[in-house]
DNA sequence: GATGAATGAGCTTTCATTCAT
DNA sequence: AATGAATGAAAGCTCATTCAT
């Protein structure tokens, strides 16, 4: 643990929501104290509240930070002048690796955004808070399709299969269901992805 | 409230299960109290731990309880003599039916067996509280595969493909996102199912 | 102490009163904690809050058993019949033996219940807590007035007399800077609010 | 809101003074804060420590401050070469005039100073920190007694019918019960007060 | 004098669970 | 089987006060 009294100001405000990204996602939010929080960072519980005023906001404010982390890598994949097929396979190779490298990213995403909605009700009504995210796959969708590259179909079709099938396999791997790695699949999705996406009308 | 006091015994036992299933499913589970289930069905806290010795072993019971409730439809779609093509269409609609008509089923799964892992940590291990369901979706692939009309490909790959996807929708529409009704998108997300596992080798 | 857990029901209720209305007057409403009262009756802190919603609610029914108890006392004055003056020396009486015997009541009319608004601001609106009690002195003064004994000036103006200047003498006893015993003020008292009050132009 | 910062020493803790005066009468002792009181003002929280060292000696500062004030206006009445009835008049007069005009002073005195005993109890033993105003008091009394105008009868029966009477309107007015201005029932008032201690025996 | 982040004890309230009846 | 009062640990949150800068 770096030392937290050495960092200052918005250092301070994101060691607190990574260190509660970790246990939210690990433990549950409802099972994850503030005092757990505090202690886990070397600060006081009152403290805390200095940076966040309350339990739900801290829950609002991570969720908003994990869909614009998200955002971004989509974008830059966005920006790239290669195939949707190949996008498709960039995108589900990103959200592999970050369920890899920092589980708790895509865990807090399923397991204390989408199934604790009482707390994310007032604050991130609709999908405001993973915005960042979202719009990023809206425009990869629409560029395949303007590209002919991709079916002209409904976006919430293509865009539920894309979460729930990544969002699955990550939940399939916590639970120590899969036998292989999650990176071993990786091709496999994506070519399931694309077969179900693409364009037959060439 | 049909009375309570005039059933007995097992037929007790699931008028609970129903009434936390929907409380727990629709109000979450650490913000649904025991008095909460009591009072909805009638019954005193105490005479509740009659039938169940623990929240957590109630919401066990009732995980276990869907399974075998959904394990049963598609145990009747996998006798069907038809297409896993047909088959897939089937099961999409029973699931988007059950979404419809009794959505707390769903919801329990997605939100409260998916997201509280602590909860069914000790009980539930592996997936053997939902091993109904699995069984029948696995059944429904291997006979796919074998019958030569889909792919054969890793089966998880395959089964996050079906309940992330499934899943992910039910979500979108609990959120009240999805501009349409679930059962509107029965046949494009069928399709796009079946384009991701159909056998291209032939 | 009475064993508390010989009681029940509404005694219950009546026993917690007594004792938070005796702590609440001597050590004030904030500085006074639930685990106090609860740890005074030999109740736990929990089974407190199956009585009483909150301690605000506690406060509040309070103020409404005080009212209702010195509203009986005036009643039975205010049904004799006798003149002004010596209802007045009856009301006097009345209040300073109560302020000598169950101090607690009128120290807390005077320290809980006029000092912390916000406390009784929602379910004490008005003066609806302490009707009870006010009905009995408005009873007395339009007697008085019709009966010619006493000047048809404003009921707050008479009100306002009578409360007040009980009040503060019950305070001035508070703080242990009367020299004498309150009932040694009985008859002078007695004289200047009747002074004050009667009706002249006979 | 002057600049704070312009002033300096004793203005600076008559500022603070005058802002928690405010606050505390409105608000409550308790359910106001110090960083309440400095945002109020345009400073630190760590600076009022340097000129106040609690909260509690804060608000004897700002009793001593309303008793001085009073006691000075009173002084003045005092002073003037008139009759005992001319100068309750005049003493109602300010004191309801204080009471519209700065009607924190009012009930500071009622709702904290006289409620929250336990914050004067070290600091303004008695009645230390009123004496300013209640030493006027004695002196219109004395001198009433005196020049055969006041009847001769205990102190403190006089001191609390003008102290409790005037504190029971300005309470009523507060809970605005009152159909009428505070100022309204000035004559009423003086009158009541003046049959009170007047001297029959001449 | 001035700042405000930091402390941590202590508050009100909740709730799974027990048990005497 | 049935009741619901009782328990008490533990939660989220507050706030007077301190102190390094």
């Amino acid at each position: 643990m770096s030392k937290f009294s050495k960092l200052k100001g918005e250092q301070k405000r994101e060691a607190i929501m990574l260190q509660a990204l970790k246990l939210f996602s690990k433990e549950g939010f409802y099972t994850t104290t503030i005092p757990d929080i505090a202690k886990a960072i070397g600060m006081s519980v009152g403290n805390l509240y200095n940076y966040f005023k309350s339990k739900d906001m801290l829950a609002q404010e991570i969720i908003k930070y994990i869909s614009s982390y998200l955002g971004k890598e989509l974008q830059k994949i966005n920006n790239e002048d290669i195939s949707s097929a190949e996008k498709i396979h960039k995108i589900v190779t990103i959200y592999f690796h970050t369920a890899k490298d920092r589980p708790e990213m895509i865990e807090y995403f399923l397991r204390v955004y989408l199934a604790n909605r009482e707390v994310f009700k007032e604050g991130c009504e609709g999908m405001i808070c993973v915005s960042d995210f979202i719009t990023e796959i809206m425009i990869f969708f629409e560029e395949g399709v303007r590209k002919g590259e991709l079916r002209d179909q409904d976006f919430f079709s293509a865009f539920g299969l894309f979460m729930g099938y990544l969002g699955g396999m990550v939940f399939l791997h916590g639970e120590e269901i899969l036998p292989e790695e999650l990176t071993y699949y990786i091709d496999d999705i994506s070519r399931n992805i694309y077969q179900a996406l693409k364009n037959d009308q060439v």
